[in-house]
DNA sequence: GGTAAACATGAGCAAAAGCTCACGTTATAA
DNA sequence: TTATAACGTGAGCTTTTGCTCATGTTTACC
Protein backbone atom coordinates (compact mmCIF):
# COMPACT_ATOMS: atom_id res chain seq x y z
CA UNK A 1 0.00 0.00 0.00
CA UNK A 2 0.97 3.60 -0.04
CA UNK A 3 0.78 6.26 2.07
CA UNK A 4 -1.99 8.83 1.61
CA UNK A 5 -1.55 11.90 0.45
CA UNK A 6 -0.93 15.14 3.05
CA UNK A 7 -3.66 17.61 2.50
CA UNK A 8 -2.40 21.14 1.79
CA UNK A 9 -2.95 23.05 5.39
CA UNK A 10 -5.31 25.71 3.68
CA UNK A 11 -8.46 23.61 4.88
CA UNK A 12 -9.73 21.08 2.58
CA UNK A 13 -12.10 20.20 5.04
CA UNK A 14 -14.95 17.52 4.17
CA UNK A 15 -18.12 18.14 1.73
CA UNK A 16 -19.91 20.17 3.47
CA UNK A 17 -20.66 22.91 0.80
CA UNK A 18 -19.46 25.31 -1.86
CA UNK A 19 -15.55 26.17 -0.73
CA UNK A 20 -15.97 30.44 -0.55
CA UNK A 21 -12.25 31.00 0.11
CA UNK A 22 -9.28 31.63 -1.63
CA UNK A 23 -10.19 30.40 -5.08
CA UNK A 24 -6.28 29.54 -5.58
CA UNK A 25 -4.78 26.49 -7.02
CA UNK A 26 -5.10 23.53 -4.56
CA UNK A 27 -1.50 22.47 -5.29
CA UNK A 28 1.08 23.73 -7.37
CA UNK A 29 2.34 21.23 -9.90
CA UNK A 30 5.86 20.87 -9.21
CA UNK A 31 6.50 18.09 -11.88
CA UNK A 32 6.54 19.34 -15.79
CA UNK A 33 4.42 16.70 -16.54
CA UNK A 34 1.53 18.53 -14.37
CA UNK A 35 2.46 21.89 -15.39
CA UNK A 36 1.76 21.36 -18.63
CA UNK A 37 -1.34 19.53 -18.08
CA UNK A 38 -2.95 22.88 -16.18
CA UNK A 39 -1.72 25.12 -19.20
CA UNK A 40 -3.35 22.37 -21.70
CA UNK A 41 -6.66 22.82 -18.57
CA UNK A 42 -6.91 26.68 -19.15
CA UNK A 43 -6.31 25.99 -23.11
CA UNK A 44 -9.64 24.10 -22.95
CA UNK A 45 -11.33 26.46 -20.24
CA UNK A 46 -10.85 29.41 -22.44
CA UNK A 47 -11.93 27.68 -25.43
CA UNK A 48 -14.88 26.48 -23.52
CA UNK A 49 -15.92 29.72 -22.16
CA UNK A 50 -15.66 31.55 -25.46
CA UNK A 51 -17.62 28.81 -26.88
CA UNK A 52 -20.44 28.44 -24.79
CA UNK A 53 -20.10 31.67 -21.91
CA UNK A 54 -18.51 31.51 -18.28
CA UNK A 55 -22.11 30.05 -16.30
CA UNK A 56 -22.98 27.71 -19.01
CA UNK A 57 -19.70 25.97 -19.60
CA UNK A 58 -19.32 23.60 -16.94
CA UNK A 59 -15.86 21.44 -15.31
CA UNK A 60 -16.88 18.65 -16.81
CA UNK A 61 -17.05 19.93 -20.16
CA UNK A 62 -13.16 21.62 -19.94
CA UNK A 63 -12.25 18.46 -18.55
CA UNK A 64 -13.16 16.97 -21.41
CA UNK A 65 -12.31 19.42 -23.74
CA UNK A 66 -8.52 19.32 -22.31
CA UNK A 67 -8.52 15.41 -22.77
CA UNK A 68 -8.11 14.82 -18.82
CA UNK A 69 -9.82 13.63 -15.65
CA UNK A 70 -12.25 15.77 -13.62
CA UNK A 71 -9.95 14.76 -10.77
CA UNK A 72 -6.78 16.38 -12.47
CA UNK A 73 -8.57 19.67 -12.77
CA UNK A 74 -10.07 19.46 -9.65
CA UNK A 75 -6.17 18.63 -8.19
CA UNK A 76 -4.88 22.21 -8.94
CA UNK A 77 -8.22 24.22 -9.02
CA UNK A 78 -10.28 24.54 -6.23
CA UNK A 79 -13.12 25.46 -8.48
CA UNK A 80 -14.81 26.70 -11.70
CA UNK A 81 -13.99 30.31 -10.48
CA UNK A 82 -10.10 29.79 -10.12
CA UNK A 83 -10.36 28.80 -13.69
CA UNK A 84 -11.44 32.34 -14.39
CA UNK A 85 -9.33 33.52 -12.28
CA UNK A 86 -6.32 31.98 -13.34
CA UNK A 87 -7.47 32.98 -17.27
CA UNK A 88 -7.22 36.05 -16.10
CA UNK A 89 -4.00 35.94 -14.45
CA UNK A 90 -2.60 34.18 -17.52
CA UNK A 91 -4.24 37.35 -19.89
CA UNK A 92 -3.08 39.44 -17.32
CA UNK A 93 0.65 38.94 -18.45
CA UNK A 94 0.17 38.59 -21.96
CA UNK A 95 -1.53 42.07 -21.62
CA UNK A 96 1.87 43.24 -20.10
CA UNK A 97 3.83 42.11 -23.29
CA UNK A 98 1.59 43.33 -25.21
CA UNK A 99 1.71 46.81 -23.07
CA UNK A 100 5.49 47.16 -23.35
CA UNK A 101 5.90 45.55 -26.91
CA UNK A 102 3.13 48.51 -28.16
CA UNK A 103 5.16 51.62 -26.54
CA UNK A 104 7.15 52.92 -29.25
CA UNK A 105 10.45 53.43 -29.89
CA UNK A 106 10.37 56.94 -30.41
CA UNK A 107 7.97 58.25 -28.66
CA UNK A 108 8.77 61.79 -28.96
CA UNK A 109 8.98 61.43 -32.84
CA UNK A 110 4.94 60.08 -32.84
CA UNK A 111 2.05 62.19 -33.14
CA UNK A 112 -0.68 61.44 -31.10
CA UNK A 113 -2.93 60.03 -33.88
CA UNK A 114 0.08 57.78 -34.29
CA UNK A 115 0.15 56.48 -31.18
CA UNK A 116 -3.67 55.88 -30.60
CA UNK A 117 -3.79 54.74 -34.21
CA UNK A 118 -1.03 51.92 -33.45
CA UNK A 119 -2.43 51.55 -30.07
CA UNK A 120 -5.60 50.72 -31.38
CA UNK A 121 -4.18 48.13 -33.98
CA UNK A 122 -1.74 46.32 -31.89
CA UNK A 123 -4.73 45.42 -29.30
CA UNK A 124 -7.05 44.23 -32.35
CA UNK A 125 -4.19 42.25 -33.15
CA UNK A 126 -4.30 40.77 -30.07
CA UNK A 127 -7.80 40.18 -29.83
CA UNK A 128 -7.48 38.16 -33.54
CA UNK A 129 -5.07 36.05 -31.90
CA UNK A 130 -6.68 35.83 -27.98
CA UNK A 131 -10.62 35.57 -28.77
CA UNK A 132 -11.07 34.44 -25.62
CA UNK A 133 -9.97 37.58 -23.94
CA UNK A 134 -13.38 39.00 -25.46
CA UNK A 135 -15.15 36.74 -23.37
CA UNK A 136 -12.98 37.37 -20.27
CA UNK A 137 -13.44 41.06 -20.30
CA UNK A 138 -17.31 40.13 -20.14
CA UNK A 139 -17.06 38.75 -16.89
CA UNK A 140 -15.14 41.17 -15.34
CA UNK A 141 -17.99 41.63 -12.66
CA UNK A 142 -17.66 38.55 -11.51
CA UNK A 143 -16.73 38.69 -7.84
CA UNK A 144 -13.90 36.54 -7.91
CA UNK A 145 -12.02 38.67 -10.59
CA UNK A 146 -13.04 42.14 -8.54
CA UNK A 147 -9.09 41.83 -6.72
CA UNK A 148 -7.10 40.86 -9.70
CA UNK A 149 -9.21 43.11 -12.46
CA UNK A 150 -7.37 46.03 -11.57
CA UNK A 151 -3.94 44.40 -12.61
CA UNK A 152 -5.47 43.41 -15.67
CA UNK A 153 -7.83 45.41 -16.79
CA UNK A 154 -6.83 48.83 -15.39
CA UNK A 155 -3.79 48.22 -17.04
CA UNK A 156 -4.37 49.45 -19.91
CA UNK A 157 -6.35 53.14 -17.78
CA UNK A 158 -3.08 53.19 -16.53
CA UNK A 159 -1.11 53.55 -19.68
CA UNK A 160 -3.39 55.87 -21.05
CA UNK A 161 -2.95 57.65 -17.51
CA UNK A 162 0.43 57.98 -17.75
CA UNK A 163 0.51 59.05 -21.04
CA UNK A 164 -2.42 61.99 -20.21
CA UNK A 165 -0.26 63.07 -17.21
CA UNK A 166 3.07 63.79 -18.84
CA UNK A 167 1.61 65.37 -21.94
CA UNK A 168 -0.50 67.61 -19.97
CA UNK A 169 0.92 67.70 -16.42
CA UNK A 170 -1.30 70.93 -15.74
CA UNK A 171 -4.26 68.15 -14.96
CA UNK A 172 -4.78 66.94 -11.32
CA UNK A 173 -4.36 63.21 -10.69
CA UNK A 174 -8.40 63.03 -10.52
CA UNK A 175 -8.64 64.60 -13.50
CA UNK A 176 -5.61 62.00 -14.97
CA UNK A 177 -7.46 59.20 -13.43
CA UNK A 178 -11.26 59.87 -15.17
CA UNK A 179 -9.57 60.24 -18.41
CA UNK A 180 -7.63 56.83 -18.29
CA UNK A 181 -10.98 55.05 -17.21
CA UNK A 182 -12.88 56.38 -19.87
CA UNK A 183 -10.82 56.08 -22.65
CA UNK A 184 -10.14 52.44 -21.43
CA UNK A 185 -14.13 51.68 -21.16
CA UNK A 186 -14.61 53.22 -24.58
CA UNK A 187 -11.46 51.48 -26.28
CA UNK A 188 -12.81 48.54 -24.65
CA UNK A 189 -16.14 48.36 -25.72
CA UNK A 190 -15.01 49.64 -29.03
CA UNK A 191 -12.90 46.67 -29.50
CA UNK A 192 -15.60 44.46 -28.50
CA UNK A 193 -17.55 45.63 -31.02
CA UNK A 194 -15.78 45.78 -33.67
CA UNK A 195 -14.59 42.17 -33.36
CA UNK A 196 -18.10 40.76 -33.11
CA UNK A 197 -18.39 41.47 -37.27
CA UNK A 198 -16.70 38.20 -38.37
CA UNK A 199 -15.55 40.33 -41.73
CA UNK A 200 -12.79 42.06 -42.05
CA UNK A 201 -14.19 44.98 -43.23
CA UNK A 202 -16.68 46.37 -41.13
CA UNK A 203 -14.16 45.60 -38.26
CA UNK A 204 -11.79 48.02 -39.85
CA UNK A 205 -14.35 50.10 -39.83
CA UNK A 206 -15.86 50.52 -36.17
CA UNK A 207 -12.12 50.39 -35.29
CA UNK A 208 -11.11 53.85 -37.43
CA UNK A 209 -14.47 55.03 -36.01
CA UNK A 210 -12.75 54.34 -32.64
CA UNK A 211 -9.15 55.50 -33.46
CA UNK A 212 -10.97 58.92 -34.56
CA UNK A 213 -12.78 59.36 -31.43
CA UNK A 214 -9.92 58.72 -28.97
CA UNK A 215 -7.95 61.03 -31.06
CA UNK A 216 -10.53 64.05 -31.01
CA UNK A 217 -10.75 63.23 -27.33
CA UNK A 218 -7.43 63.01 -26.08
CA UNK A 219 -5.98 65.72 -28.19
CA UNK A 220 -8.85 67.92 -26.39
CA UNK A 221 -8.65 66.83 -23.12
CA UNK A 222 -5.04 66.82 -23.26
CA UNK A 223 -4.45 70.40 -25.01
CA UNK A 224 -2.21 68.56 -27.60
CA UNK A 225 -2.64 68.50 -31.28
CA UNK A 226 -3.39 65.77 -33.03
CA UNK A 227 -0.96 65.67 -36.05
CA UNK A 228 2.12 67.63 -33.83
CA UNK A 229 5.03 65.40 -33.09
CA UNK A 230 5.41 65.44 -29.54
CA UNK A 231 8.69 66.19 -29.34
CA UNK A 232 8.21 69.33 -30.68
CA UNK A 233 6.04 70.39 -28.00
CA UNK A 234 7.16 72.61 -24.80
CA UNK A 235 5.16 70.79 -21.93
CA UNK A 236 6.51 67.74 -20.59
CA UNK A 237 8.61 64.73 -21.40
CA UNK A 238 7.45 61.96 -22.92
CA UNK A 239 10.12 59.46 -23.03
CA UNK A 240 12.22 57.72 -20.38
CA UNK A 241 15.59 58.68 -21.12
CA UNK A 242 16.82 57.96 -17.63
CA UNK A 243 16.58 54.88 -15.76
CA UNK B 1 -64.41 17.92 -8.44
CA UNK B 2 -63.47 20.61 -11.23
CA UNK B 3 -62.43 20.12 -14.64
CA UNK B 4 -58.60 20.04 -15.58
CA UNK B 5 -57.54 23.22 -17.11
CA UNK B 6 -56.91 22.51 -21.23
CA UNK B 7 -53.60 23.23 -22.12
CA UNK B 8 -51.99 25.18 -24.18
CA UNK B 9 -52.09 24.40 -27.75
CA UNK B 10 -48.24 24.86 -27.81
CA UNK B 11 -46.88 22.12 -26.69
CA UNK B 12 -46.22 21.63 -22.93
CA UNK B 13 -45.30 18.35 -23.20
CA UNK B 14 -44.54 15.80 -20.70
CA UNK B 15 -41.18 16.31 -18.83
CA UNK B 16 -38.47 15.37 -20.95
CA UNK B 17 -36.11 18.16 -20.60
CA UNK B 18 -35.56 21.13 -20.78
CA UNK B 19 -38.05 23.69 -23.10
CA UNK B 20 -35.89 24.75 -25.39
CA UNK B 21 -38.82 26.27 -27.68
CA UNK B 22 -40.61 30.04 -27.60
CA UNK B 23 -39.56 31.69 -24.44
CA UNK B 24 -42.73 33.33 -24.11
CA UNK B 25 -45.35 33.71 -21.16
CA UNK B 26 -47.00 29.79 -20.98
CA UNK B 27 -50.01 31.72 -20.09
CA UNK B 28 -51.76 35.47 -21.02
CA UNK B 29 -53.03 36.62 -17.59
CA UNK B 30 -56.77 37.56 -17.98
CA UNK B 31 -57.64 38.82 -14.67
CA UNK B 32 -56.24 41.74 -12.59
CA UNK B 33 -55.54 39.52 -9.78
CA UNK B 34 -52.92 37.57 -11.74
CA UNK B 35 -51.60 40.64 -13.96
CA UNK B 36 -50.52 42.16 -10.76
CA UNK B 37 -48.84 38.96 -10.17
CA UNK B 38 -47.13 39.03 -13.26
CA UNK B 39 -45.85 42.52 -12.77
CA UNK B 40 -44.75 41.87 -9.05
CA UNK B 41 -43.04 38.98 -10.39
CA UNK B 42 -41.18 40.94 -13.14
CA UNK B 43 -40.27 43.43 -10.33
CA UNK B 44 -38.43 40.92 -8.21
CA UNK B 45 -36.47 39.36 -11.16
CA UNK B 46 -35.33 42.96 -11.88
CA UNK B 47 -34.06 43.10 -8.15
CA UNK B 48 -32.92 39.58 -7.92
CA UNK B 49 -31.15 39.82 -11.03
CA UNK B 50 -29.58 43.56 -10.11
CA UNK B 51 -28.78 41.84 -6.72
CA UNK B 52 -27.21 38.63 -7.79
CA UNK B 53 -26.60 38.86 -11.60
CA UNK B 54 -28.93 36.42 -13.56
CA UNK B 55 -26.59 33.73 -13.69
CA UNK B 56 -26.83 33.11 -10.06
CA UNK B 57 -30.89 34.42 -9.38
CA UNK B 58 -32.52 31.23 -9.76
CA UNK B 59 -36.69 31.31 -10.32
CA UNK B 60 -36.64 30.12 -6.64
CA UNK B 61 -35.31 33.00 -5.64
CA UNK B 62 -37.54 35.54 -8.04
CA UNK B 63 -40.38 33.51 -6.44
CA UNK B 64 -39.68 34.44 -2.96
CA UNK B 65 -38.68 37.68 -3.48
CA UNK B 66 -42.44 38.30 -5.57
CA UNK B 67 -44.03 36.51 -1.76
CA UNK B 68 -45.85 34.08 -4.52
CA UNK B 69 -45.44 30.57 -5.26
CA UNK B 70 -42.91 28.88 -7.69
CA UNK B 71 -45.97 27.23 -9.03
CA UNK B 72 -47.46 30.83 -10.16
CA UNK B 73 -43.75 32.06 -11.79
CA UNK B 74 -44.32 28.74 -14.21
CA UNK B 75 -47.82 29.39 -15.04
CA UNK B 76 -47.13 32.71 -16.80
CA UNK B 77 -43.46 32.15 -17.48
CA UNK B 78 -42.66 28.71 -19.56
CA UNK B 79 -38.61 29.64 -17.75
CA UNK B 80 -36.10 31.49 -16.61
CA UNK B 81 -35.29 33.18 -19.73
CA UNK B 82 -38.86 34.29 -20.28
CA UNK B 83 -38.52 35.98 -17.14
CA UNK B 84 -35.22 38.16 -19.03
CA UNK B 85 -37.03 38.63 -22.05
CA UNK B 86 -40.26 40.10 -20.51
CA UNK B 87 -37.94 42.61 -18.30
CA UNK B 88 -36.54 43.28 -21.75
CA UNK B 89 -39.85 44.11 -23.24
CA UNK B 90 -40.60 46.00 -20.15
CA UNK B 91 -37.54 48.39 -20.83
CA UNK B 92 -38.00 48.42 -24.48
CA UNK B 93 -41.04 50.53 -23.43
CA UNK B 94 -40.06 52.13 -20.89
CA UNK B 95 -36.91 53.22 -23.31
CA UNK B 96 -39.17 53.93 -26.00
CA UNK B 97 -41.05 56.54 -23.68
CA UNK B 98 -37.81 57.76 -22.94
CA UNK B 99 -37.06 58.29 -26.60
CA UNK B 100 -40.10 60.19 -27.28
CA UNK B 101 -39.57 62.37 -24.13
CA UNK B 102 -36.15 63.27 -24.81
CA UNK B 103 -37.14 64.34 -28.48
CA UNK B 104 -36.55 68.25 -27.90
CA UNK B 105 -39.95 70.72 -28.19
CA UNK B 106 -37.43 72.68 -30.48
CA UNK B 107 -34.98 70.46 -32.53
CA UNK B 108 -34.07 73.41 -34.67
CA UNK B 109 -33.11 75.61 -31.93
CA UNK B 110 -31.31 73.30 -30.18
CA UNK B 111 -27.35 73.00 -30.54
CA UNK B 112 -25.49 69.65 -31.20
CA UNK B 113 -23.79 70.00 -27.51
CA UNK B 114 -27.06 70.97 -26.28
CA UNK B 115 -28.92 67.40 -27.66
CA UNK B 116 -26.31 65.45 -26.54
CA UNK B 117 -25.78 66.93 -22.95
CA UNK B 118 -29.52 66.42 -22.65
CA UNK B 119 -29.81 63.00 -23.91
CA UNK B 120 -27.03 61.73 -22.12
CA UNK B 121 -28.70 63.43 -19.02
CA UNK B 122 -31.86 62.12 -19.54
CA UNK B 123 -30.67 58.74 -19.80
CA UNK B 124 -28.59 58.90 -17.00
CA UNK B 125 -31.82 60.07 -14.89
CA UNK B 126 -33.52 57.16 -16.45
CA UNK B 127 -30.62 54.94 -14.90
CA UNK B 128 -30.75 56.02 -12.12
CA UNK B 129 -34.69 55.60 -11.79
CA UNK B 130 -33.86 52.04 -13.18
CA UNK B 131 -30.87 50.23 -11.68
CA UNK B 132 -32.30 46.72 -13.08
CA UNK B 133 -31.90 48.16 -16.60
CA UNK B 134 -27.62 48.37 -16.41
CA UNK B 135 -28.02 44.64 -15.73
CA UNK B 136 -30.33 43.90 -18.34
CA UNK B 137 -27.65 45.46 -20.67
CA UNK B 138 -25.00 43.63 -19.77
CA UNK B 139 -26.90 40.08 -20.33
CA UNK B 140 -27.15 41.68 -23.81
CA UNK B 141 -25.66 38.61 -25.37
CA UNK B 142 -27.58 36.43 -24.25
CA UNK B 143 -29.21 34.18 -26.88
CA UNK B 144 -33.16 34.51 -26.03
CA UNK B 145 -32.67 38.74 -26.24
CA UNK B 146 -31.09 38.44 -29.65
CA UNK B 147 -34.46 38.88 -31.26
CA UNK B 148 -36.04 41.37 -29.09
CA UNK B 149 -32.36 43.10 -28.61
CA UNK B 150 -32.65 44.93 -32.27
CA UNK B 151 -36.37 46.48 -30.80
CA UNK B 152 -34.49 47.78 -27.53
CA UNK B 153 -31.15 48.65 -27.28
CA UNK B 154 -30.33 49.00 -30.85
CA UNK B 155 -33.44 52.18 -30.23
CA UNK B 156 -30.60 54.58 -29.33
CA UNK B 157 -28.40 53.10 -31.96
CA UNK B 158 -31.52 53.69 -34.37
CA UNK B 159 -32.00 57.47 -32.72
CA UNK B 160 -28.72 58.76 -33.58
CA UNK B 161 -28.50 57.61 -36.96
CA UNK B 162 -31.56 59.20 -37.36
CA UNK B 163 -30.12 61.79 -36.44
CA UNK B 164 -27.32 61.61 -38.35
CA UNK B 165 -29.05 61.26 -41.54
CA UNK B 166 -30.59 64.68 -41.21
CA UNK B 167 -27.88 66.62 -40.38
CA UNK B 168 -25.41 64.88 -42.63
CA UNK B 169 -27.37 63.67 -45.74
CA UNK B 170 -24.22 63.49 -47.73
CA UNK B 171 -23.23 60.20 -45.43
CA UNK B 172 -24.00 57.14 -46.77
CA UNK B 173 -26.35 54.30 -45.17
CA UNK B 174 -23.42 52.43 -43.93
CA UNK B 175 -21.98 55.02 -42.96
CA UNK B 176 -24.54 56.06 -40.46
CA UNK B 177 -25.29 52.47 -39.12
CA UNK B 178 -22.11 52.36 -38.42
CA UNK B 179 -22.24 56.10 -36.45
CA UNK B 180 -25.00 54.88 -35.01
CA UNK B 181 -23.86 51.56 -33.60
CA UNK B 182 -20.65 53.56 -32.10
CA UNK B 183 -22.44 56.18 -30.14
CA UNK B 184 -24.32 53.50 -29.11
CA UNK B 185 -22.15 51.67 -27.89
CA UNK B 186 -19.87 54.11 -26.67
CA UNK B 187 -22.63 55.65 -24.40
CA UNK B 188 -23.85 53.15 -23.28
CA UNK B 189 -20.62 51.67 -22.00
CA UNK B 190 -19.84 54.90 -20.17
CA UNK B 191 -23.12 54.95 -18.51
CA UNK B 192 -22.54 51.77 -17.28
CA UNK B 193 -19.16 53.26 -15.92
CA UNK B 194 -20.84 56.16 -14.47
CA UNK B 195 -22.85 54.46 -12.57
CA UNK B 196 -20.47 52.00 -10.90
CA UNK B 197 -19.51 55.20 -8.81
CA UNK B 198 -22.56 55.42 -6.06
CA UNK B 199 -21.39 58.69 -5.44
CA UNK B 200 -23.06 61.53 -7.43
CA UNK B 201 -19.65 64.19 -7.97
CA UNK B 202 -17.93 61.52 -9.88
CA UNK B 203 -20.62 59.98 -11.70
CA UNK B 204 -21.37 63.22 -13.46
CA UNK B 205 -17.47 63.88 -13.38
CA UNK B 206 -17.90 60.50 -16.09
CA UNK B 207 -21.09 61.82 -17.69
CA UNK B 208 -19.33 65.16 -18.30
CA UNK B 209 -16.54 63.23 -20.67
CA UNK B 210 -18.64 61.12 -22.00
CA UNK B 211 -20.53 64.70 -23.26
CA UNK B 212 -17.41 66.04 -24.15
CA UNK B 213 -16.61 62.81 -26.24
CA UNK B 214 -19.61 62.23 -28.02
CA UNK B 215 -20.02 66.07 -29.07
CA UNK B 216 -16.13 66.32 -30.42
CA UNK B 217 -17.31 62.90 -32.03
CA UNK B 218 -20.43 63.53 -34.01
CA UNK B 219 -19.60 67.37 -34.75
CA UNK B 220 -16.68 65.99 -36.98
CA UNK B 221 -17.95 62.74 -38.48
CA UNK B 222 -21.16 64.79 -39.20
CA UNK B 223 -19.65 67.97 -40.21
CA UNK B 224 -22.12 70.22 -37.76
CA UNK B 225 -20.28 72.47 -35.33
CA UNK B 226 -20.64 72.67 -31.70
CA UNK B 227 -22.06 75.31 -30.42
CA UNK B 228 -24.24 76.76 -33.42
CA UNK B 229 -27.99 76.20 -33.49
CA UNK B 230 -29.24 73.39 -36.04
CA UNK B 231 -31.71 75.89 -37.52
CA UNK B 232 -29.21 77.81 -38.64
CA UNK B 233 -27.23 75.44 -41.06
CA UNK B 234 -27.40 74.85 -44.60
CA UNK B 235 -27.60 71.60 -44.51
CA UNK B 236 -30.74 68.90 -44.00
CA UNK B 237 -34.09 69.50 -42.90
CA UNK B 238 -34.16 69.20 -38.36
CA UNK B 239 -37.62 68.40 -37.57
CA UNK B 240 -40.76 66.60 -39.22
CA UNK B 241 -42.98 69.36 -39.33
CA UNK B 242 -45.63 67.69 -41.95
CA UNK B 243 -47.27 64.93 -40.65
C1' DG C 1 -76.15 29.85 -6.56
C1' DG C 2 -73.92 26.93 -9.46
C1' DT C 3 -70.38 25.80 -12.50
C1' DA C 4 -66.43 26.31 -15.16
C1' DA C 5 -62.64 28.60 -16.01
C1' DA C 6 -58.63 31.18 -14.22
C1' DC C 7 -55.66 31.51 -10.59
C1' DA C 8 -52.68 29.95 -6.69
C1' DT C 9 -49.83 26.71 -3.89
C1' DG C 10 -45.63 24.09 -2.53
C1' DA C 11 -43.87 19.40 -1.85
C1' DG C 12 -41.03 17.14 -4.45
C1' DC C 13 -39.16 15.03 -8.95
C1' DA C 14 -35.43 14.69 -12.49
C1' DA C 15 -31.48 16.47 -14.43
C1' DA C 16 -27.39 18.90 -14.17
C1' DA C 17 -23.38 20.38 -12.11
C1' DG C 18 -19.87 20.69 -8.69
C1' DC C 19 -16.82 18.06 -6.49
C1' DT C 20 -14.76 13.85 -3.74
C1' DC C 21 -12.13 9.92 -2.93
C1' DA C 22 -10.37 5.39 -3.20
C1' DC C 23 -7.37 3.47 -6.12
C1' DG C 24 -3.83 3.19 -9.75
C1' DT C 25 0.47 5.13 -12.21
C1' DT C 26 4.74 7.78 -12.88
C1' DA C 27 8.59 10.39 -11.21
C1' DT C 28 12.20 11.27 -7.72
C1' DA C 29 15.61 10.46 -4.49
C1' DA C 30 18.15 7.56 -1.28
C1' DT D 1 15.69 -1.29 -5.68
C1' DT D 2 12.66 0.66 -3.07
C1' DA D 3 10.17 4.03 -0.51
C1' DT D 4 7.71 8.08 -0.97
C1' DA D 5 5.53 11.81 -2.96
C1' DA D 6 3.42 13.78 -6.98
C1' DC D 7 0.36 12.85 -10.46
C1' DG D 8 -3.77 10.81 -12.81
C1' DT D 9 -8.43 8.59 -13.09
C1' DG D 10 -13.49 8.31 -13.24
C1' DA D 11 -17.51 6.27 -10.88
C1' DG D 12 -20.53 8.27 -8.26
C1' DC D 13 -22.09 11.21 -4.24
C1' DT D 14 -24.28 15.70 -2.85
C1' DT D 15 -26.38 19.78 -3.81
C1' DT D 16 -28.65 22.79 -6.58
C1' DT D 17 -32.08 24.18 -9.63
C1' DG D 18 -35.39 24.24 -13.11
C1' DC D 19 -39.74 22.75 -13.31
C1' DT D 20 -44.27 19.68 -12.58
C1' DC D 21 -48.62 18.48 -10.89
C1' DA D 22 -52.19 17.17 -7.68
C1' DT D 23 -54.82 19.79 -4.97
C1' DG D 24 -57.16 23.88 -3.31
C1' DT D 25 -59.09 28.88 -3.90
C1' DT D 26 -60.96 32.90 -6.30
C1' DT D 27 -63.31 35.10 -10.06
C1' DA D 28 -66.53 35.40 -14.00
C1' DC D 29 -70.70 34.42 -16.05
C1' DC D 30 -75.29 32.35 -16.63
Amino acid sequence: MFTRETLPAQGVRGYVGRMETSPQRRRDPVQARSRARVDTILDAADAVFLELGFAEATTNHVAARAQTSIGSLYRFFPDKDALLVALAERYGARMQALASQLTPMDPEGATLRGLISDGIDGFSAFLLANPGFVTLIHQARHPALTAGRRAQEGQMAALIGGLSAKLAPQLSAEEVSVIGEVAQTVLSALQTLAHIHDDARSREATLAEAKLMMTLYLSRRLGVPEDVPLASLGGGDTGQRGA
